[in-house]
RNA sequence: GAAUGCGUAGCUCAGCUGGUAGAGCAACGGACUUUUAAUCCGUAGGUCCUGGGUUCGAUUCCCAGCGCAUUCACCA
């Protein structure tokens, strides 16, 4: 029997449900499939609001969408019917549905698919509406949805139900189609340009390219360790060896390090590779690719506001070298060792066991990039720092690299690449002291070593933080909100 | 990893110095043929994140755990 004793949350929720399973189940004793199939040639609902309205000859329309609203006033029912395009009213009258027609309006819910024929006019009071002729159900939604007018602002509730958010939230997909815009910007940019777009491997035996901690996985089959990527460069590099003179990769990548409002561990880089450029080339690329893209994000304007900034993309942007602003911000010179030690002491930081361009890298990310409100190219990094990159030939203790800045953001790192495979062994041998080694640059990649030795052209390098780039270009804090799916720890299981 | 804050109905939120919980929307029953967050009458819905402790009594106080957020640290 009934007792009146604890009930637990998911039989309360199995309530709402239990609620809609039946009508289900009244759904199919009419007849009907709840649950739909093809349906062609809707119009999508933007489409169908610029429709003109005549009650002499009213147009013909079909749409389908979700039930975000629904008002029941007896023998007349209005709802409003959202699709991927916008929302229309709805008004099904009980006259005009049919005995069965009508029977299954009365059956429907909040959040419910459904495909409406009728004609597009308007009501009394002069609101668009399409009346319908004839009703389809297309989806029955077995669960309730979020509140029809508070939407959802949980956090939480919102990333683990995605899919909700980008239905009630309406920025969530405004911001995904921004992003995917800008993709197609760059993909556009780039193949214009002689670039080709491939697929390198995501599992690596070695995760080498940059200086992040990878994930590792085990193949089975051939009972070996991988590693997902952290860089797609070294196999990029390789097609340069092959003849592919110009390359490109837009492609996600792991690392097995913290989360934070800039940070998910799979993040999107898209990293290219020309054939005898340099990094002064990828400069000038990188301006012209990042303009397109605000451009076509921004209606051509080059001023665009990011939180509380406004960030003016106007070229030329400005230059900086590193050297130059770690002594502005520092007063330590590279290759200056009491000059870099007395910085270190003034700022607090701890040197013992470091080595020197070590310390310089923190001094520089500590106190100048802060203060890189860009856009500003940084260029001319110490070389220890950047074992995969050409030296200056006249300044070998230099790396020709540079770093874009953006409102203290680094979104896109570039080199001239290393082609001289003797030296390039080297530098992959060359542990610098007071970094970890998984997260070092400098691992020894024999095989890459081997490309190296049959011949890679000099060449520029760029590497850009997709996931960075969209939310500088659409004002957005936190990357989760650029991501449709960040990773989220497990929900706690129940009765556990 | 650290500090701080948060976790109450399906959703959005109240809940005072401790006395086992409320609203709006959603849901259910009823009225209503042009509503715009429709309205009106009625009903139901809660392991107050989890587990301990203090107390006659804990949603409230204490401790631990889980999740999320913010800031910091590391990384892009």
């Amino acid at each position: 029997m009934f007792r009146k004793c604890r009930r637990s949350v998911s039989e309360n929720h199995e309530s709402h449900e239990a609620v809609r399973l039946e009508k289900l189940l009244a759904i199919e004793a009419l007849g009907i499939d709840p649950w739909g199939g093809r349906l062609d040639n809707h119009q999508p609902v933007a489409t169908v609001r610029t429709l003109t309205p005549n009650p002499e000859a009213p147009p013909v329309v079909r749409i389908a969408g979700r039930i975000v609203l629904r008002r029941v006033m007896g023998n007349v029912h209005f709802l409003d019917v959202k699709d991927s395009t916008g929302r229309i009213q709805v008004m099904m009258g009980k006259k005009q549905i049919g005995e069965t027609g009508w029977k299954l309006a009365a059956l429907l819910d909040l959040g419910d698919l459904i495909g409406i024929d009728g004609t597009f006019g308007l009501t009394k009071t002069g609101e668009l509406t399409v009346f319908t002729q004839s009703l389809t159900i297309l989806a029955k939604s077995v669960l309730p949805h979020p509140d029809k007018h508070a939407g959802m602002t949980d956090i939480e509730f919102r990333l683990r139900h995605r899919y909700l958010d980008l239905t009630y939230t309406p920025e969530v997909l405004e911001r995904i189609e921004k992003r995917v815009r800008m993709v197609r910007t760059i993909r556009k940019y780039l193949d214009s340009r002689g670039f080709l777009e491939v697929e390198s491997p995501t599992l690596h035996s070695l995760a080498g390219g940059a200086a992040a901690r990878p994930f590792t996985t085990h193949h089975n089959a051939l009972d070996i360790d991988l590693f997902l990527r952290i860089a797609l460069e070294l196999h990029l590099k390789r097609l340069l060896v092959g003849g592919m003179e110009r390359v490109y990769e837009i492609g996600r990548v792991f690392r097995n390090e913290g989360i934070s409002p800039k940070h998910n561990p799979e993040f999107t880089m898209m990293e290219l590779y020309q054939a005898y450029g340099d990094y002064r080339a990828m400069m000038d690329l990188t301006e012209g690719m990042v303009i397109a893209c605000v451009e076509e994000l921004h209606q051509g304007q080059l001023k665009i506001p990011f939180g509380e900034r406004t960030v003016d993309f106007t070229p030329p942007w400005q230059r900086a070298s590193y050297g130059e602003l770690l002594e502005l911000h520092t007063g330590a010179r590279i290759g200056d060792a009491d000059s870099i030690q007395a910085a270190a002491a003034r700022f607090g930081m701890a040197t013992t066991g470091k080595d020197l361009d070590v310390v310089v890298q923190m001094l520089f990310e500590e106190k100048v990039e802060k203060t890189l409100d860009g856009p500003v190219f940084v260029f001319d990094y110490p070389a220890s720092l950047c074992p995969l990159t050409k030296r200056k030939r006249d300044l070998p203790h230099l790396a020709e690299r540079f770093e874009l800045y953006v409102c203290g953001m680094e979104l896109a790192n570039a080199y001239t690449e290393l082609n001289d495979p003797i030296t390039q062994e080297k530098a992959f041998r060359n542990q610098l002291a007071g970094l970890p080694a998984e997260e070092s640059m400098a691992k020894m990649d024999d095989e890459f070593v081997t490309a190296l030795k049959y011949g890679m052209p000099p060449a520029g390098g760029l590497g850009v933080g997709i996931d960075r780039l969209a939310m500088l270009l659409t004002d957005t804090q936190t990357i989760r909100d650029v991501i449709l799916f960040p990773l989220l720890k497990p929900e706690a299981k129940e009765g556990l």
